[in-house]
Order: C-alpha cells, then sequence, then structure tokens
DNA sequence: AGATAAGTTCGAATATCATCGAACAATGAA
DNA sequence: TTCATTGTTCGATGATATTCGAACTTATCT
C-alpha cells in the first residue's frame, strides 16, 4: 500500500483542524492516540463504525495534519503531529487531549 | 426583538463548539470579540457577506455556547462567555484567539 | 401613525459530510 | 501460487451546512 498525502507543516491550516475534531469518533481516535503514543489503524474498530467509515475519519486526521503514518508491513500507525500541531498552534491539542468524553 | 436561545453552561458541548470555530468568519468574529469586549452585530459587515449570512454565522457562536447577547434598544451587543468556556474547556479559547488569520 | 434601522427567520439552492457495502491493492502466510 | 489480512478507494444515499434575498419583528425617530 503506497503511502498516503499528508500536509508538510507549512501546509497545516486551522479550520480544517478544527472541523476534523469536531466529531466525535475522531476526537475520541485523537485521545487514543494521544495516550497510547503510537496505533494500528484496526484498533479503532471499537468505534462501531465501519471499515471504510473509519478510514475516511482517518483520512481527514491525516489530511488536516494531525496525524502521521508509519506504514510496516500491512499494518498502518499512525500517531500525533504533537511537536508540529504545538509550534503552530500553542496548546490547542493538549486544551482536547484532556475533555472528558461526556462533554463531546 | 425577543432573546434568542442560549444553552446554559451545563449543555455546552465540545464538537459543536469546534465545529462552530471551524469556520474564518466565525473564528474572525470570536477574536473580534476577544480584543474589542463587546460588539453589536452590524459591525461584522466588514465580513462581506449579507446580513442574513452574518446572523447565521452569529446563531452557530451563539448555539454553541461562544458568546452571549445583551440586548440594548435596537443594539445586539455580543460578547465571548470565556470564563465558562475556561471552566468547562480550560486553554482552549486562549490558545484559538491567538492565531495569526493567516493560518486560518 | 408612519418611516427607518437593526437583526432574525424563512425558504430555496447548492455544496459538503458521514456512512455503508463492494471493489481494489499490497503484504505475508500456507 | 493461492488465500487471508489490513487498509484504502469508489459510488451512492441521506443528512447537514452555507449562502442569499425576501419577509418579518421590534424599537426608535419624526
Amino acid at each position: 500500500m503506497r503511502k498516503p498525502y499528508q500536509p508538510p507543516k507549512s501546509e497545516i491550516k486551522l479550520t480544517p483542524i478544527l472541523h476534523a475534531l469536531s466529531d466525535p469518533n475522531r476526537l475520541r481516535i485523537v485521545q487514543c492516540l494521544a495516550t497510547r503514543k503510537e496505533q494500528t489503524c484496526s484498533y479503532y474498530q471499537k468505534l462501531n463504525v465501519s471499515k471504510s467509515t473509519l478510514s475516511h475519519h482517518i483520512k481527514v486526521l491525516r489530511e488536516a495534519g494531525i496525524i502521521k503514518l508509519r506504514i510496516e508491513g500491512t499494518q498502518h500507525y499512525y500517531s500525533l503531529r504533537l511537536e508540529e500541531l504545538e509550534e503552530l498552534f500553542p496548546g490547542l491539542l493538549p486544551s482536547i487531549i484532556n475533555i472528558d468524553e461526556q462533554l463531546f
């Protein structure tokens, strides 16, 4: 599987990021990545959505510049682009990572 | 004009807030309110949208719980619900208020 | 009372989004 | 080589968003 597109830091914009984070399932993915560092895609099947829907959410997060991808065999490992996002939008991700799911 | 609905603090949720902030014009309104404290609605006509579109954006911000309204005569004065939002989502609004418009 | 001003609401048009199943691609195992 | 696994992409569908002009509401001014 070839590596899908990820925007370079210089092309990351705020509104796509906020849009990407405005979905409860995507917030769950982001919070999960914040605690476990790196995850494979299949892990998130606990979200109770289809494989293609999950892939869609991953794509929205990836294209917004929130997560990055490392491919190893057939497994895709995702992680947050924490340092870059902190430089671009200081404090934004940290403020979201700790919010309780009940407030979603 | 009667006072339109605003959610009480206990009903403010994160995803409507992030969605409300994921629009450049609404971000401009929020940043403007952050610097000038209180503004009337007509002020934002520099956004180059119609009166009804402006009113729509204001409504999205209001119903998400981001802004509150004070009516005086025919004028509507809006301001950010900073204290409540800080209690609910610490650091979120401050991190967004300072972002340069070029990064929108 | 009638006119004006400030905003909201309504209805319609267009665009974007979330979701799914099916098909596809790439890797690794039998 | 064939099969299973992991994940993406495509096409369709229903839901939600954005935008506008027109109509409406409320308050103020003459």
